[in-house]
RNA sequence: AGCGGGGUAGAGGAGUGGUACCUCGGGAGGCUCAUAACCUCCAGACGCCGGUUCAAUUCCGGCCCCCGCAACCA
């Protein structure tokens, strides 16, 4: 079966966040598995390059706005390379297929009487250069310009018939799989019960300047719904679908999307709203995970505790980095991760773990095998539990099974003492069949981490197929 | 006000209607193939109060704390 997965699409206004980290890794990691089995998948992920405060920033910084977004998608591009990311496509809203292809989206619903143009009125702040809502303001003055008068302003813009899908969404809500976890979906049913109100969609072009224009009306530019999430299916061709790929993968194929606790509202209700009105097929299934702390507290700039992928790698190298944030992170859970228990968790489970297994089996392996041992099928074939756990994004579960049989082979070293029985010629026979099983055992370790960990796990493999032993997989932190 | 999540050994985290698991830390042994690694054993926990049940940490109700969200800010 074709499978499509996307993550969001994070807006390029700041440096990777190690939250989007994640979310890569975990779509990754389900592509690979799928395609270990023999799937086509196609995997989306990109930038939203849109809006006004990216446009103030590079004003701020003298840049051309062009250069600026090019940079930051660059460097988010760049993130995929450094994390080992296998995606198939990497969309940009600014691409101008994209463009067309949400004017397209755009015109759609507006043939079927979804998009109408209201007057809207709020508190502007000039200082902002944003509508206020209350929570924004303070003794009746934009918090963060004190000394600057809020403005009220009506201005006209266009707003989606949400409204009017009220109880479709609530339908689309009621198939068992559309939101993993299954309370979020009980969150986004209580949401929508609730009632939904229209919302608006695009801006005055006096307010808003770099977005996608609205189609026939020059006086309004889009405001990111219609651009960033008709990402999913510009990437994919559509409308065109030139390659056909918006035809295998979205129409049909299984169409999952990968998000943060946050987007509930946006992905499975705005998204999906849009996508009916649009008459296009719905999401199948949005998986939702939780966000990542440090220390007790969201991280942030002025606390000082941001850690940011790029840091991980450097410190820890790609893989490592996968490894730790898909099995100490919690898949659907907030999470909190400090430098501290990174080392702990890297010393403990790949130094003292799996690096150290290898290096004791392979030492053994070579020093006293004449030849590599022959592996099997059933050697390098991933196991069906591991399987299933991923595909349910129970990644920390799926983890633990294959960190397990470390332990085991730790054990059955003990157990069966090949080191000493080697030594003995009347056990040396009994010694070397031991052997052969600890490497076939690492072998199997080394493929079921495959998705996770693709150079460890081919490093492995290569050391067992050459019979030596490798090179310190895991090298210790620096006391 | 409301909605959602959580409170598990000294610390940080999993998990489950019936011997509660992992990492670090503490104590006592063992081993020497290995990256001063590894193995064994010991001490130590399910916020509080009710209910359902043969049996609850797990299900239900209440309470107390913590944390998010509260519509166009991951």
């Amino acid at each position: 079966m074709a499978r499509y997965i996307t993550t969001t699409l994070p807006y390029v206004n700041a440096d990777p966040h190690i939250g989007f980290a994640v979310e890569l890794i975990q779509a990754d990691i389900l592509t690979r598995i799928w395609r270990q089995s023999g799937e086509t998948v196609f995997f989306n992920t990109g930038t939203d390059e849109h809006g006004q405060k990216i446009l103030q920033t590079s004003e701020k910084e003298g840049r051309d706005i062009h250069e600026y977004v090019d940079h930051f998608a660059a460097e988010f591009e760049r993130l995929n390379g450094t994390l080992g990311i296998s995606n198939s496509a990497f969309v940009r809203t600014t691409n101008p297929a994209h463009i067309e292809a949400a004017q397209e989206m755009w015109r759609r619903c507006h043939a079927k009487g979804d998009i109408y143009k209201k007057a809207y009125s709020g508190l502007y702040c000039v200082g902002c250069e944003s509508f206020k809502t209350e929570k924004d303001i303070e003794d009746g003055r934009c918090m963060i310009h004190t000394h600057l008068e809020l403005q009220e302003i009506v201005e006209e813009n266009y707003f989606f018939r949400l409204s009017k899908y009220q109880d479709a969404i609530l339908e689309y809500l009621d198939r068992p799989n559309v939101i993993v976890p299954e309370w979020r979906r009980e969150e986004a049913l209580n949401f929508v019960r609730g009632g939904l109100e229209d919302f608006s969609i695009s801006r005055d072009v006096s307010k808003l300047t770099w977005g996608i224009p609205v189609p026939d009306d020059d006086t309004q530019v889009m405001y990111v719904w219609f651009d960033a999430l008709t990402s999913y299916i510009s990437t994919l061709g559509w409308p065109s679908d030139p390659a056909g790929n918006f035809e295998t993968y979205w129409n049909e194929g299984k169409i999952l999307q990968l998000a943060g606790k946050d987007q509930v509202r946006f992905q499975s209700v705005m998204w999906q709203a849009m996508l009916m009105s649009a008459d296009i097929k719905n999401t199948d299934q949005v998986f939702y995970h939780g966000f990542i702390n440090s220390g007790g507290q969201k991280m942030s700039k002025s606390l000082g505790n941001v850690i940011s992928p790029y840091e991980l790698v450097e410190k820890y190298g790609r893989e490592v980095t996968r490894y730790l944030l898909l099995r100490h992170v919690h898949p659907v859970e907030d999470s909190d991760v400090t430098w501290e228990r990174m080392d702990e968790w890297y010393t403990a489970n790949l130094v003292n773990g799996l690096g150290n297994l290898v290096s004791r089996v392979m030492k053994l392996a070579e020093t006293h095998l004449s030849e590599p041992v022959q592996l099997t099928p059933y050697d390098t074939r991933v196991e069906e539990p591991f399987i299933k756990l991923i595909n349910v994004y129970e990644f920390q579960q799926a983890m633990d099974l294959v960190f397990d049989h470390i332990t085991k082979g730790d054990e059955y070293m003990t157990t069966y003492e090949p080191y000493k029985k080697i030594k003995d010629p009347e056990t040396e026979d009994d010694a070397r069949t031991h052997i052969t099983q600890l490497v076939r055992h690492i072998a199997k370790i080394a493929a079921h981490l495959e998705s996770v960990m693709p150079e460890t796990s081919t490093a492995i493999l290569t050391a067992v197929r050459s019979n030596t032993k490798p090179e310190n997989l895991f090298p210790r932190l620096p006391a």
